[in-house]
RNA sequence: GGCUGGGUGGCAGAGUGGUCAUGCAGCGGACUGCAAAUCCGCCUACGCCGGUUCGAUUCCGACCCCAGCCUCCA
């Protein structure tokens, strides 16, 4: 089986192998350390982490590199404004964003550079990019000359005249063409700043990761990952930066961009305000749902966050839990991941295919009894495990999930052992009335009560 | 305004030139004192108009609508 990706610079799925036979390199967009991530944030965390998981499985070796940007004029304003150090604010939210994206069930990156770690690498490919005419100072900026590069605009697919049509940011009369972008900046004084050629100042935002993954990964790696609204002016400037200072070579042998998550038919922004975090989430809902609901959509589409998209996947994980733990809650070692599900996945990603297959071996393993059950629910649990669900023991997630309804309800464990007992006595007497009744209040409580031939039990609904 | 992508059943969301997505919700039946769970069945789909074709939701063209980007953004 082959793996197939999509690839933005070449507009469609391709055959994917790497570079290197047997090892993979992989670098991501990270957040910009200022303040807590969204779940839309955490949508392109999970993405990637889906693709680590595919790589990783089919791979002896893959490296994965995930940054922080902890310098930028954001994070300045959010240091002022809170009244903290920089780089005690970026520390704070770095920790954060860790937490947030463990709680999602992704798996830490191999590399986490930082990029106030790599100033002299970045001001030595401004100063190769100056060197080769594809870069300028001015006014104590240095900027990209984007004329330089011919291919411009090849990777966000529009043209130079493009953008200045559409253009709506005044133009800073520096710059010889409207397009360019600033590779350095100068700082003032009360600014955080770094000695370079053209005197103090601070790095642009794209030339860090250019720098970073020539560092750490090599001038030309397998994929390159990140949100769609990346694609330009980020990925397309890095694009110009890496492949003019090495000569034209290209940067990502894949771009692979993850859609975005709508709230009410507008995307999820920091600047619309539009938000939910994932902290806030991850308070209410447990973190495997929100991967599950994340993963509910394919990862280059548009996804409708809302309520019921959760619910929907916590009915899902519910049932496959259930079902494991009918079947003796086997575990998945040393079973293969189905075929069917590891088709699905080698396309591009396709979860929402994975999904139906995942469904599909439940409702198989539902009709089978004994060493047949247990049988598919390992197999089950490991085509699952490849997408980073199901890892726990089917007691554990369905005691939290308890839990969870338990604390939602409005009554009491003790006030509900009792008026089982009542209605059980009532149903005794024949007094169906009775025993409807106290049914009703339960369910009204969030109860629900099952008659059973060992006699009556209750769950939260 | 320019560029890119998309419009699928109540909702979410895959996919395909002619037999099924899948999940949730809903409806009917079996079972149950009644329910729940389970099982069986049902339901309404491919924005609009043309074209290609024996046949198009799927290919082509126009149109309408939506989203993303063009400014920090996953």
């Amino acid at each position: 089986m082959t793996l197939h990706l999509y690839d933005t610079l070449s507009g469609g799925k391709r055959l994917f192998e790497p570079l290197v036979p047997g090892h993979v390199t992989l670098y991501v967009c990270g957040p910009t350390v200022y303040n807590r991530i969204h779940i839309g944030n955490g949508r392109a965390a999970v993405v990637f982490d889906l693709l680590y998981r595919v790589l990783r499985a089919r791979y002896a070796s893959v490296t994965y590199a995930r940054n922080f940007t902890d310098i930028d004029d954001k994070i300045m304003a959010a240091a002022a404004r809170e009244g903290v150090a920089i780089d005690e604010l970026t520390e704070r939210y770095a920790q954060a964003y860790d937490e947030d994206v463990a709680a999602l069930g992704t798996l830490p990156p191999d590399l986490k550079p930082r990029a106030t770690g790599h100033l002299p690498e970045m001001i030595a490919m401004i100063e190769r990019l100056v060197a080769k005419g594809h870069a300028y100072a001015a006014e104590g900026h240095v900027l990209f000359a984007v004329e330089s590069d011919p291919a411009y605009g090849r990777l966000s697919k529009r043209s130079i005249e493009d953008m200045i049509a559409g253009a709506r940011v005044e133009v800073a009369p520096y710059k010889r063409h409207p397009a360019d972008f600033v590779l350095w900046k100068p700082s003032t004084p009360e600014q955080p700043g770094w000695d370079s050629p053209w005197g103090r100042g601070r790095p642009g935002w794209h030339i860090e990761c250019s720098a970073m993954i020539d560092k750490l990964l090599g001038r030309v790696i397998d994929i390159h990952g990140g949100g769609r609204d990346l694609t330009f002016p980020h990925h397309e400037n890095e694009l110009a930066q890496s492949s003019c200072a090495h000569g034209g070579a290209e940067l990502a042998r894949f771009w692979l961009h993850n859609g975005m998550l709508t709230m009410a038919g507008e995307k999820m922004s920091k600047s619309l305000g539009n938000i939910v975090t994932v902290q806030e989430l991850a308070a209410r809902h447990d973190g495997e749902v929100l991967r599950y609901a994340l993963l509910a959509a394919h990862y280059r589409s548009t996804l409708v966050w809302s309520e019921d998209l959760i619910e929907q996947a916590r009915k899902s994980l519910l049932r496959f839990y259930q079902l494991l733990e009918a079947a003796g809650d086997p575990s998945a070692d040393d079973v293969p991941v189905p075929e069917s599900l590891q088709a699905a996945l080698d396309d591009d990603l396709n979860t929402p295919e994975a999904f139906a297959v995942l469904h599909r071996l439940a409702d198989e393993l539902k009709q089978a009894h004994g060493d047949d059950a247990r049988r598919r629910a390992g197999a089950l649990r490991a085509g699952a495990r490849l997408l980073g669900l199901l890892e726990r023991p089917a007691a554990t997630f369905l005691a939290e999930d308890d839990a969870r309804r338990a604390s939602a309800s409005a009554l009491a464990p003790d006030s509900i052992d009792t008026l089982v007992k009542e209605r059980e006595a009532a149903r005794k007497a024949r007094d169906f009335a009775r025993a409807d009744a106290i049914r009703e209040e339960l369910f009204a409580g969030g109860i629900e009560v099952k008659d059973g031939v060992d006699g009556p039990s209750w769950s939260y609904r």
